[in-house]
DNA sequence: TACAACTATTGATGTCATCAATATCATTAA
DNA sequence: TTAATGATATTGATGACATCAATAGTTGTA
């Protein structure tokens, strides 16, 4: 018995849902002689015959009957090879949209893009430095495949992914370290907190974290508002000022004073990471490989806290 | 993207497994250039390079990485296909030998043969009527596919179903019945009882209903000892004779005089009959199908027997 | 550097799938 | 009962595909 083809079974099928020779012809797309022909070559084949042609519409013998739930599996997992090939194709020559917040992106994506690009040579990566407003934004028009973000985000629409939770440390260009003392959210001066502007999470994460209100009459630091963490730092450190880093800044070996740098306990104030993409989204391979890579690259500088908070972003 | 054919994916598998295109032309049956141009063919239709050929032994890619389970899926799939149209043309042209013991196979046969050959006529029937001895050494040797006979047996290494219970009736030449009176065990009279000879186990069977022993001393009857059911009724009627019949004995209107035939109560002794198979045996649908018309045949005689003793037949 | 082992390429050839044309069959209407 | 219609089966020609033999090219080892 030789082998029977994927033709061959697509023929069956047809014939078996349509009931009818020349109409499962039109479906194949094939001449009806054609489907004549290989059918009855299948049969010969096998040695079992299965449509009895008497009947009108064309129906399959018991024997067909005992064989159609096999040839369905069969063509179903064809089905299946063929959309894994064509989502294989995309996910290893296509492009790939990566939107993540500046509050994060000067510390992983030195990092990770590299890595990405080396494991997926033939994909075409778009990293977009923007907030998480605008994330969810393209998310949703599909112009982005994944955002890089702090978690969670108030969005059923999307689906969320939380990779990691980093603790914020205070940044203070007065409080030389002495790294015996222990700091606590109460030691946050305010009269010299400095802020990134209010479009980025991570300012709004600060607020909360010291108590404070939109309204609050505060002094005059904060009015200077910057966009950047790298900003940030050298601001507090021109003007004897303060602000809260987070841990994955710590990753950037230099641009940092240590002497500066205190962990906050009791509790230690955190913001969580992860990733959000589109319910459509079909690259998971890549997207895999981005959580994957990101998570091996904040894995150096992730402490066990045990009394954390999580300040959601919004 | 055309067509991927099956040998293809044979192809991809066998070189996954081998890592060298020669063994894996070696293990298709084909020669290296075969291989290799339809390896080639099919990374060209769809535009993924599965094989690194650079590695010794050859590895998959990334993206073959990501395709290999499917493709192996697929062929799966394909096995068990090849596998259902072996055992459908066993089961539809093949051979079906039954064994059946004698004091079931007049009163079955009969009935349910005609039935099965109708709804399997390209499947050759081998009837076999023997001693549930027998039927267990030809089963283990794989001469029979099915014995149909009086359950349980004691035997782990054959599968077995029960279908029905059958009670004994009392068949005595010199009881007229008045259908008024009702009949026990005690009413047995031993001095006229007739018994098939011993390789039967209903005789087995009748003897534990009369807790007859093997050494124990009976009348001249017990003498002469036959090996069917019909000869036993025939002695009992020229001899005023007495034995114990079958209810399935019933279902053969004309062989037994009815004014003879007695239920027996409190309890009513009875056998149990099914089916029994080799674990190995295949033809699953032939044997659902025999069980079914067996069912069919005994249900008119069988009673709702509320206070019932099945007596085993070994 | 030579050689062995392996994969890739190429042209010839056999096999297979398909089509167009036609034969055959079954059903229906006049 | 005959003719028409719709459907499936058959057949020969042709294009597509799988395979082989021979050889080119590559890689690793002694």
């Amino acid at each position: 018995m030789s082998s029977i083809s994927l033709s061959q079974v697509q023929y069956v099928l047809a014939l078996h849902r349509t009931g009818s020779f020349s109409e499962a012809a039109n479906a194949c797309h094939i001449t009806q002689s054609t489907l004549s022909t290989m059918i009855k070559k299948l049969e010969e084949q096998i040695d079992i015959t299965l449509f009895d042609r008497k009947t009108k519409p064309i129906k399959l013998t018991a024997e067909g009957e005992s064989l159609i739930d096999q040839f369905k599996v069969l063509y179903y997992e064809y089905d299946n090879l063929i959309e894994d090939i064509q989502e294989t194709r995309t996910e290893y020559y296509g492009t790939f949209k990566i939107g993540i917040i500046p509050t994060l992106a000067p510390f992983l994506m030195p990092f990770i893009l590299k890595n990405m690009v080396d494991s997926h040579q033939k994909v075409k990566f778009t990293v977009m430095e923007i907030t998480t407003e605008e994330i969810l934004k393209l998310l949703k028009l599909r112009e982005l495949d994944v955002g890089l973000l702090s978690t969670p985000v108030i969005d059923e629409t999307l689906i969320q992914n939380p990779l990691f939770a980093e603790d914020f440390l205070i940044y203070d260009a007065t409080a030389v370290s002495t790294k015996k003392r222990k700091y606590t959210v109460d030691d946050i001066d305010l009269s010299r907190l400095w802020l990134l502007e209010e479009s980025h999470c991570m300012s709004f994460q600060i607020e909360k974290i010291c108590h404070l209100k939109k309204s609050d009459n505060l002094d005059t630091n904060l009015i200077y508002k910057s966009g950047s963490i790298l900003s940030l730092i050298n601001l507090v450190e021109a003007n004897n000022g303060l602000t809260l880093i987070p841990r994955i800044a710590t990753l950037h070996k230099g641009i940092l004073n240590s002497d500066y740098l205190h962990p906050i306990v009791s509790p230690s104030p955190a913001r969580e990471v992860g990733t959000v993409t589109h319910p459509n989204f079909s690259k998971k391979q890549l997207l895999a490989s981005l959580e994957e890579k990101v998570l091996s690259s904040v894995m150096p500088i992730l402490r066990t806290v045990t009394d954390v908070k999580i300040i959601n972003p919004m």
